[in-house]
DNA sequence: CGTTAATTTGAGACCATTCAATTTCGGTGG
DNA sequence: CCACCGAAATTGAATGGTCTCAAATTAACG
């Protein structure tokens, strides 16, 4: 069996989205596929391209983005490890925003005609991309209620345990973690600008709810932080 | 043939999203559903349900929209007629937002077994499904840029554009047509104060880019309103 | 150990909010 | 047809959260 475990903790991440039967899961690990390094702020995808291959990644975080005519840019999700760029380029053609690597990361690029036969021939598979989209979808909803309406602390936040969450759902130890995230990205992402981000995550780090330093995100106070995010992890469908 | 035909503009929208073959419109004409109303502001699902059926929108506008600890309310989207409700929950079984109806609108209840069915048995309409949740998935990143990067003017310019251009595609008039949000609800979509949405579109009007009175609006100047509201409408993925 | 990226600090300006009151609109009943 | 009512829209003034624009400091990296 030419089996390539890059792709096993994808299977793994489907199984717990749907009943996957031992086919399933064979299915997925012997899907072809080549490996790509993508450096920091490379870009995976860009806006109006019609992309022939889907990008999974492994290894490394990414965001999905958009850019403003005054250069401005909103970060709108970030990818983590096993997380698809594009599941859904097979279907629309052209992509309506941008794919950035966060730091270092390391991608499967998979034909869209294999993913394709895949979700034709495998209900439960088909089932799981499904959950898979609809789950990014609900992340995205919460954002908008994120930048919407909470101000400026309860929205970094928020964005900070929803990473670790996510990282804990994924199997990462959820209260301290490699954190790459810069705080103009961080900025990017809550709609905030850089200065201000910096002053509340201070103010986070006073009150002794996070410690930040150096690349690495510790959950000083997991109470605390939830209470100030108002964060009800209902919408990431995992518990 | 026991056909419908409350579900025809559903087939003519799904028409547009994928290639249906006589067979595959006529599933859609066929499905088993029951008509019900709903007041202004009722709720047609709520955070939390596990609805055994899904909702699709006949008449009247309505919107998703999840609620804050403080009282506050998000507004995540719009839902226009022939617009699904709840197309997810037949796969992540419990709802993690609320929808309204926004004016008086008619529904239709069909049995989420029913669709599961047409997607298992039809390639072609579980295509359709696909590209429709992905433009809804499309619309609310759209929105997290809306209110995360664009001041005020920009912001309410650009819901109006997003709107018009929805209505027209959907074959409404998108120049003028029945406007039946309030200027509350706007604030609630924009992330704004109802004070200051009014004060906001008071701008639009004195600038002669739209014109709005009694439940109606009229885009006066195209050119300069898609200018105001950084407008793009790529993402809506129609043209 | 030099160089660039990232973080931090300060001060002033501004966009949007808050709070409260008033006016207009849409629908209803006398 | 007019009087009434609640909802929606509008106005004013003061407050405040976040931004802008620099500049300084610290961390990361080859």
């Amino acid at each position: 069996m030419s089996e390539n475990l890059h792709l096993a903790p994808l299977a793994r991440r489907w199984s717990t989205l749907a009943r996957l039967n031992h086919d399933d899961r064979e299915a997925i690990l012997t899907l072809p596929f080549r490996r790509e390094v993508f450096a920091k702020d490379a870009y995976l995808l860009r806006e109006g391209q019609q992309p022939a291959e889907s990008a999974l990644l492994l290894s490394g975080f990414a965001y999905r983005q958009k850019l403003l005519r005054d250069g401005g840019r909103q970060i709108i999700n970030f990818l983590l490890p096993n997380e698809f760029v594009d599941l859904q380029a097979a279907v629309l053609g052209t992509a309506d925003h941008n794919v950035q690597s966060l730091n270092r990361s390391e991608v499967a690029i998979i034909p869209r005609s294999a993913l394709l036969e895949l979700a034709d021939a495998r209900p439960n598979l088909r089932t799981a991309m499904w959950a898979d989209k609809l789950i990014d979808s609900a992340i995205v909803r919460e954002w908008v209620v994120n930048v919407g309406r909470r101000d400026s602390r309860a929205r970094i936040a928020h964005l900070l345990c929803e990473i670790a969450v996510r990282l804990r759902n994924a199997g990462t130890n959820g209260d301290m973690f490699d954190f790459p995230i810069t705080q103009e990205q961080l900025a990017d992402a809550t709609g905030l600008t850089p200065v201000h981000t910096n002053r509340t995550l201070q103010a986070l780090r006073r009150d002794e709810l996070i410690q930040l330093t150096s690349g690495s995100l510790k959950i000083l106070n997991w109470k605390a932080l939830r209470e100030a995010a108002d964060f009800d992890e209902l919408y990431l469908h995992q518990s």
